[in-house]
DNA sequence: TCCTGGTTACAAAAATGTCCGTAATTTACT
DNA sequence: AGTAAATTACGGACATTTTTGTAACCAGGA
């Protein structure tokens, strides 16, 4: 966009971590190494025109590392970097955060007819 | 409507804070009560449009709560709830993950001109 | 021909924005 | 006194930008 960084750390986290994909993909990839292929299958929703996208765009960020392998047929690996590790259970800390309020959303959806 | 529930947590907590405004306005807020006007001044760039819709998707999602005062000029009010008021620090574990990596992407940049 | 990991061109959907209108009261000006 | 703003928190009609998706194509070896 206009800023290259922005003042607001937040701000800088979010435009890494917004939408759909990142966070999945990073959770996905806590198990250790996994092909583009895997990646697909782990989540069989995502396209692979925006998974080649997303991935590129984690790499971009410094959180996952691509490995090419030479020879066909193609083989590419994805890994977390160190940086990405420690992401991962920041964003299990949001999940279980999440699932501590389930109930008291349940009640309210009960509430509201 | 699809799935009310969807199986994957991540994926719920991520379609409430996904997007530029939801996280910061929850660190906004973390200081207490804030009027709209209050929030537009904090964060300059928001539309009042997008502030109100935000602060909508907010509310039914449990994190903000808000007051409206009866009389003229109009009057209302927003405050955490308190599953709001938990997540704060989640976000700011975030933020502050981020600029620990901070000092690496410098590096990065710098390798590729 | 199929496989893998992409790419491009195009299309739909979601997020974000601008501009204008509304309500009842206070203040400011003539 | 009479009237014209200003104020506050929105809502609706658009326009634009970003995200996500679909479909087709490529490379080069088994």
């Amino acid at each position: 966009m206009q800023t290259l960084v922005s003042a607001c750390p937040i701000e800088d986290v979010m435009r890494v971590l917004s939408g759909r994909w990142p966070t999945l993909l990073l959770y996905y990839l806590k198990d250790g190494t996994k092909r583009f292929s895997d990646l697909r299958r782990d989540n069989a929703t995502v396209s692979h025109r925006i998974l080649a996208h997303e991935l590129r765009k984690l790499e971009q960020a410094g959180l996952v590392m691509r490995t090419a392998f030479p020879g066909y047929p193609l083989r590419v690996e994805y890994d977390l970097t160190p940086a990405g590790v420690q992401l991962v259970p920041l964003i299990e800390n949001l999940a279980d955060w999440w699932e501590a309020g389930a109930p008291a959303r349940r009640e309210m959806s009960r509430a509201a007819p």
